[in-house]
DNA sequence: TTGAAAGCGATACCAC
DNA sequence: GTGGTATCGCTTTCAA
């Protein structure tokens, strides 16, 4: 076939680039990568010069069929509108572009994983970081993916897969102890989305037992702002006794919010409650949430450094108790 | 170089399937893509056979470098943990999905667009979809660009890039004459994060005109709650007499609520509230906020397909009015 | 310091 | 209905 020269509708190549600079490819890609050969300040000269002239851009395609990598790496989040996970995904994308990473943004539900991985495996991507809990079967299969997978901001079983994700467990029992130690709280609900005793759960109940108080009050809804809204009738009804409650997600927290209001209830005089999280909704509640704070930042680049030949394997970041005024506290409206 | 078979840290290749079911590789690219050419029933038994046993995966590098596509789509925003920028991505990675293809996610403010936009165009995506405002000099070199774009929910000047958008105009002007003809509101403030006079502000104004009022009390601030929340003050001190405000974004109108409530001040008593989006957030407020909807959905998906070989060009979506409490109407909590 | 050339994995045209 | 094979754009070894 003849070779055409770059024009309208066609990118420019490497070779276009050499026959205007009148080098042979390689050394537009020893010019362009930097290596591995060294190259004439001249000739780098005129290389970059062409390049300029035609605006061309490596394909990258092409590239990672021979190295391998595709500076792609996949995020798998349930629901990137939870302000929990747009916040997650803020942060990854970030960490990623420091490094020359760009992100694939996929969305799914645990059944749904399998399909998505096998779709981000095929693009090559780099490495995955998943926020949506895996299926126990895909774990299996993990061993014959050649694709590293690091688990962000998941509940930590043993198993092989690295994972990194806030201090659940130690995180819950700041909440309920802030909420019984400094605002004397004796009943404490919980409001969550997660299985029965999944660590913040175990976190909840360990930590009023410590206190001596009793783990009954426990609402189940979905992990959402609507879930905690949705909440809030079933919680006054069943557990009339509740001063307060500890919602294991911000999202949910800021619907309770809402819900208690339209029911009338006032937070945090009849009502007292701390969220999970530190997500930017808790901001701008009415009142301010208390929440409990998680790294996004450090895990999300720590998670992004993992996959770009990192050894973490397995880590849990402290949290930090974030005190503003739904759990009773006073602050000055800064 | 000697060939290997396939192994532990090797992907399997078309070569490896088409020798365990002894046939010429040409045969499972037939089977992988159903076509060009008819296979036999038992060959192709055969091929799907040692695939599911090899675990192969077509390599998405080495097909878009022959084919020309990705299956990769970009989308650029200022910011996913904007409430709305992770709505709109929620559902353009949807539309996408349903089309096989990926979402590839940038965050960009407007003056790294070019990197960004090259960045993306390397890894060969099928097009990109902005909802980060194009620098102009970026529309210059769009022509040389061999990437299609759309630009998604942003201001339409007049330009030749293909863009889809909300009734910016229409949807204020609702917004405006429902807070004067529904509840009798003679002075009403715009709070805005856009250019002066961008075509909300238009809309406000505009309305404002036609029903004999003064277009005269504006502030501006960021996107951001945290900006809507910092404006309170300014707000009800330049204008006291302000008895509404038109909010052009809802994360501004949740924290204008939030700080009008430090303030002291009502909502929707002493300041009715009408904001602008319809994103998930305004459902939580408290109270609950009056809005102007706009078709996330349907603009996602027409931007997608656009991209898939559409020809929608420019177009404009309807607003719809969602009429909860921020505005002073009374609505039953459902 | 530069160039020729061998692939990377997959597609699709052209024979058989 | 199947099987060679040229080719996509690029990296990198090996010679020059």
């Amino acid at each position: 076939m003849v070779r055409r020269t770059a024009g309208v509708g066609r990118d420019a190549t490497r070779d276009d680039v050499a026959r205007l600079a009148g080098v042979s490819s390689a050394v537009v890609s020893y010019v362009v990568n930097d290596g591995p050969r060294p190259v004439a300040a001249a000739t780098r000269a005129r290389v970059l010069d062409a390049i300029d002239k035609l605006g061309y851009r490596p394909n990258t395609a092409a590239r990672s069929l021979i190295t391998g990598k595709s500076d792609l790496i996949g995020l798998i989040v349930p629901d990137v509108e939870n302000q929990y996970f747009a916040t997650l995904a803020k942060a990854v994308e970030k960490s990623a572009a420091k490094r020359g990473l760009r992100l694939v943004l996929g969305q799914a539900q645990p059944d749904q994983l399998p399909d998505l991985v096998e779709s981000l495996a095929g693009h090559q991507v780099d490495g995955i970081i998943t926020a949506t809990p895996l299926p126990p079967d895909l774990l299996v299969r993990t061993g014959r993916l050649t694709v590293p997978l690091v688990k962000l901001s998941l509940d930590q079983p043993m198993d092989a897969v690295p994972s990194l994700s806030p201090d659940f467990y130690g995180g819950a029992q700041q909440a309920v102890r802030h909420l019984a130690e400094v605002h004397g709280h004796r009943r404490i609900a919980l409001l969550t989305g997660g299985e029965p005793m999944d660590v913040r759960e175990r976190g909840w109940h360990d930590a009023l037992l410590l206190l001596g108080l009793v783990p009954d009050c426990r609402v189940q809804t979905s992990w959402t702002t609507a879930g905690g809204r949705d909440a809030a009738l079933p919680l006054v009804e069943r557990f009339p006794e509740a001063t307060a409650v500890f919602a294991a997600s911000d999202q949910q927290a800021a619907g309770l919010i809402a819900g208690l209001h339209a029911l009338g209830r006032r937070v945090p005089d009849d009502i007292a409650i701390v969220g999970f999280d530190g997500a930017l909704v808790g901001e701008f509640t009415v009142p301010p949430l208390t929440t409990v704070g998680v790294p996004f930042q450090q895990m999300s680049s720590d998670a992004v450094d993992q996959l770009d030949g990192g050894t973490i394997d397995k880590r849990i970041y402290p949290t930090e108790l974030i005190v503003r005024e739904s759990c009773g506290c006073r602050v000055g409206t800064e």
